[in-house]
DNA sequence: TAGAAAATCAAACAATCGTTTGAATCAATC
DNA sequence: GATTGATTCAAACGATTGTTTGATTTTCTA
């Protein structure tokens, strides 16, 4: 490589403004992105916007700077790849979202609100990874909310296998919180509001909006504060709310006769 | 229901649920399905389970046991294709749920339940569309889930383009009844019901949950109802949670601190 | 510094993609 | 019953897919 073509890349790589994968010159002191991290972030960004099918290896290796022949080199094959590149941020939220629970309960649930600080545990640690650059940034609740939605068959028996257990441990929690919800009520609206918030944080306007939330905020902790004051009364009110009313089932039976 | 052969018909029809694309003999008397609706109906169920780009051409045209060239033949293209499917259950939903928000301010909001009404008023043509075999059945849920969640850039642009009047009048119908709710408050709340709704009703264990529910009823309206009165107050609830509340900030804080 | 291992490369692989072609077949009209 | 238009058909189009190859370069080790 001579002068004139490490100036065209370099070029490119501001052109491109998210993996600053491309080569640095010899005198830079910058630390060089390994060429397996520079496909696993792009084909995190594509995986983002344009699902698994949606994703061609050459899209990848083009965005990366990097040889076609290297994803299969490095990773095997793109399943392989993209297995790598979801698991390696849901495993560590599962991680984080366990070991909070198992914190929480060891210290006992707040009495009243026990419901939303459930709530809260299964959101910080999102918010905490979606506020590491090292997990992907804010790039992390697009990802997550992608992968729940992807039609591709490899990615969701890769979600269910991934999500089992910490999902058990949740309901259980949930269900001693709230005694007077039926197994079903409790299981149908715990689903909802997982894939709710997997829909949610995907999409574009909300993210905006919380965006929007952080700016007042001083410190990291006041910033996930004020989001969970957000969301979770919001989502308890849901799994708390009242089944089969007298009046709210007269109400709505006056629209269907 | 009468003769054998019939009946094997029948259970069949019941056990695909959905494209009876497969030929018939020449002695049966019962109106072929034309290679357009064949199609037609391929693509939609290939769509739920594959999404746009996981859907190839030859998978629907061997489901639709017609041939390849018959696609571009009758529809011009894939894009044109899809957007037919989409169109045909999205614009039969939104009239729907027009005329029934027209007949329900022409009538009058519950002063109390109104919030319910309204979200009636969103759920109503839905299931009502859902039972009607004519309109995809049991299947139409699942269309439309899939379709707010697919990645390809021509299935959002062309959702968006849909939806976008109906959201408006709906989200203008929610501000009147939720007078104390903030307009930023409103359109996040409102999109995450929707986009939520859309994730939940396509995933399988919701839908089976709901298919449970319906065998007590004895009407299709007695049906709806009962799925109102299962999801209307939880949603409301929602909607209507009070925000900022000092105790709940404080049971909060006690987690990030 | 010589040699071995690892990594990158251009090129091609077979398979599949959406689309098109032109002949064969069907259905309806005169 | 012949003719015309609509439809179906097998076959192939060029482009793109994931993957592999074998030579070349880079990196590390001895």
């Amino acid at each position: 490589m001579s002068s004139p073509p490490v100036f065209a890349l370099d070029l490119e790589s501001l052109i491109r403004a998210k993996s600053i994968a491309t080569a640095v010159s010899a005198s830079d002191s910058r630390p060089k992105i390994s060429t397996k991290d520079r496909i696993l972030n792009a084909t995190e960004a594509l995986f983002i916007t344009r699902g698994f099918d949606g994703t061609s290896l050459r899209a990848i290796t083009t965005d990366a700077a990097v040889n076609l022949a290297a994803v299969n080199y490095h990773f095997g094959s793109k399943e392989e790849l993209f297995a790598l590149v979801l698991t390696r941020r849901i495993d560590a939220l599962n991680e984080q979202r366990l070991r909070r629970l198992d914190a929480l309960e060891a210290k006992g649930l707040d009495s009243v609100y026990g419901v939303e600080q459930i709530i809260a545990t299964l959101f910080l640690p999102a918010l905490a990874l979606a506020r590491d650059e090292a997990h992907g940034g804010a790039d992390f609740l697009r990802l997550l909310g992608r992968a729940y939605a992807d039609p591709a068959p490899f990615v969701r028996s890769l979600l269910a296998e991934r999500y089992a257990a910490t999902n058990a441990r949740f309901k259980a929690a949930f269900a001693r919180s709230l005694p007077d919800l039926g197994g079903e009520d409790l299981s149908m609206r715990l689903h909802f509001i997982l894939d709710s918030v997997a829909a949610s944080l995907a999409a574009d306007d909300v993210r905006r909006h919380l965006s929007g939330l952080k700016v007042s905020a001083r410190t990291n902790d006041e910033d996930d504060l004020q989001f969970l004051v957000y969301l979770a009364p919001f989502l308890a009110a849901a799994l708390r709310a009242a089944v089969r009313q007298p009046q709210q089932i007269a109400a709505l039976r006056a629209l269907t006769a």
